[in-house]
DNA sequence: ATAGGGTTAG
């Protein structure tokens, strides 16, 4: 930021008062730590910097500047301060990533005596938000309460968006219910769709954006509303309702809109129409960093390795910078493409060449290809070096046990399961990978082992289901539970026992179901209701698809987890036997099969 | 003067 120099020379015979406004318009335009502490020191010759309204300001522009040492200086310094003081200084901190310092600023601020507004509630409940803690939040929210400030309509706000990020979903929408229907303005409705959509309740969000334009009371969809709908389409893959917000995106004038586009663009490559995607991404007339990383993530996700390298060179000819996702999504692409070598030379020169120091994620993408690859030890050296800690520590972990599980080393399996074990974290994964693990080796005693500790210990992972979308209304179906097909039931049982025999005839060693112990990667709660037990959802619902979804259209398969390598080897069968295509998202990327093969070359 | 919501990655 500059400084305004034909403000900064202030005529010198003018009298001192008139030179105050100048010095505290100066204030609320700078942003930077120099200009401020030299309008400072200004301020202090004047004889100024004492009273309220001025130190204030200043309390304020250093915040402004992120300078908290300063700020709690001038603050600390201070003779008299007012709420407007507090409240500037808490929101500095909450601002900061200081959540903390600003709750107990909060705290010191009662024992004061001067009491909080509604600017301090809502800037408290933010950083509550902040600290995702809704206990803490939940006094925040009584205080509000006793001092008549819980209906205004910031506050409220806050308090919403606080449960929600707290992970409080039924509370937020009790502060969005008590809300009197003329003080919900757009930021609320926005708010409590970003709750749903941020707590994986997309049907919810979308549910609530159909009340807004029946109920709304004259509240108009902005971009926010559209871009968080669009993203609940795309958590959900519910490419019929995406389509329609699409659609409306267009008819309120939002077209060019780059949140949105990006929005779009991944909502379309999430229900596996990376050609819709494009469409969307052509659009685009200047495309910044994040509409260039959402095309590249989205080419990634289909193995398009060609098209994520030309966009990724086209990107940087335009003088576009690539940031840390960029980067992941291009090493995804070479992961499942194969090109391990590519990606590990990207790992190394991303900081000199783009100035991005690899993140944790980078490191577990580069174990992760090595591991795919049969790499195993290299990736093990690397997982080492890369010293990452807790979650992230998790998820590097996982990958390489993935990679043993593939490759059948229990040796290495052992080792990486213990750095698992030692991270006092979520252990869910790793134990499913290490049971996993034991499996492939065959040592099913030792699988059952860990699978009997986990239940033990409570600790349960998401059961694995897989949906389709027939005419916008989705069909979950979960592992071993045909019930899901409703009517269609008999007639799904009785299509898989016919592609199994077709199969058969085709060399298929397997079984479609039965209690295979190899089912272990998925729940197996709804052991003995199903009729076919151990059947995976996928096959499910591919089965229903194949029956409901019209000929010579594409079925579109989601599932919540990874596809095991089983149920591939069984879809590429499959669309060898039956003239359809269908695509699979993975949790992590599509599988498109058509006439007895994958577009991922069996890299994943 | 001080305050509230959204997009890409996992």
């Amino acid at each position: 930021m500059t400084t305004r120099p034909q403000l900064s020379m202030a005529s010198p015979s003018s009298p001192a008062a008139a030179l105050k406004p100048v010095l505290i318009h100066l204030l609320r335009g700078a942003s930077d730590l120099a200009s401020v502490a030299a309008t400072h020191a200004k301020l202090v010759k004047a004889g100024f910097a004492s009273p309220l309204a001025s130190s204030n300001h200043l309390l304020a522009a250093y915040c402004r500047c992120g300078a908290m040492c300063c700020a709690r200086d001038l603050f600390d310094g201070m003779r008299d301060r007012d709420v407007v003081s507090w409240t500037t200084l808490m929101s500095g901190y909450a601002a900061a990533a200081r959540p903390r310092d600003a709750m107990s600023l909060l705290r010191a601020m009662g024992s004061s005596g001067v009491r909080p507004n509604a600017v301090t509630f809502s800037t408290a409940a933010c950083a509550c938000a902040r600290l995702a803690d809704a206990g803490l939040g939940r006094q925040v929210h009584a205080q509000a309460e006793v001092a008549g400030c819980a209906r205004d309509a910031v506050v409220a706000t806050s308090l919403l968006d606080m449960y929600a990020k707290a992970g409080g979903v039924e509370d937020a929408r009790a502060v969005f219910d008590a809300m009197a229907a003329p003080a919900r303005n757009a930021v609320s409705w926005g708010a409590m769709l970003a709750a749903y959509a941020q707590n994986t309740l997309g049907d919810e969000a979308i549910r609530l954006f159909a009340e807004l334009r029946t109920h709304g009371g004259g509240v108009a969809p902005n971009h926010f509303m559209l871009a968080t709908v669009v993203s609940a389409c795309a958590g959900m893959a519910r490419l019929g309702i995406g389509r329609c917000v699409h659609g409306a995106v267009l008819r309120l004038g939002y077209g060019n809109n780059d949140v949105i586009s990006v929005a779009l663009v991944d909502m379309y490559s999430k229900c596996g129409c990376y050609e819709y995607s494009r469409k969307v991404f052509d659009r685009i007339e200047q495309p910044s960093v994040v509409t260039y990383t959402s095309i590249i993530v989205a080419a990634a996700k289909y193995g398009r390795w060609r098209c994520v390298l030309t966009l990724f060179n086209e990107m940087v000819d335009q003088g576009v910078r690539p940031n840390d996702v960029t980067l992941l999504g291009v090493m995804h692409a070479c992961s499942h493409s194969g090109l391990v070598d590519t990606g590990l030379q990207l790992l190394r020169s991303m900081q000199s060449k783009y100035g991005v120091a690899p993140c944790p994620s980078h490191y577990t993408s580069a174990v992760d290809m090595l591991g795919r690859a049969g790499r195993l030890e290299e990736a093990f050296e690397l997982a080492k070096e890369a010293q990452v800690e807790g979650n992230d520590a998790l998820l590097l972990w996982n990958s390489l046990l993935s990679a043993c599980r593939t490759h059948k080393r229990l040796d290495l399996a052992t080792m990486a399961g213990q750095r698992v074990f030692n991270n006092q974290q979520d252990v869910a994964g790793g134990l499913v990978m290490m049971s996993n693990a034991y499996v492939s080796a065959g040592q099913i005693d030792n699988a059952a082992a860990v699978r009997s500790s986990m239940r033990l210990r409570g600790i349960r992972k998401d059961p694995g289901c897989s949906w389709i979308e027939v005419k916008d209304t989705p069909y979950v179906f979960y592992a071993g539970a045909i019930s899901c097909a409703g009517a269609w039931a008999d007639e799904v049982l009785m299509l898989l026992d016919e592609l199994e025999s077709k199969m058969r005839e085709r060399g298929y060693r397997g079984r479609l179901g039965s209690a295979r112990v190899s089912d272990a990667h998925e729940d197996e709660e709804e052991e003995g209701k199903g009729v076919m037990v151990g059947v995976h959802s996928e096959i499910l619902a591919l089965a229903f698809g194949l029956l409901v979804v019209p000929k010579g259209m594409t079925i579109r398969v989601m599932k919540n987890l990874r596809m095991c390598s089983d149920c591939h080897e069984v879809f590429k069968l499959i669309s060898g036997i039956i003239e359809r295509e269908f695509v699979v998202r993975d949790l992590n990327r599509f599988h498109h099969f058509k006439m007895g093969s994958c577009s991922c070359n069996d890299y994943w």
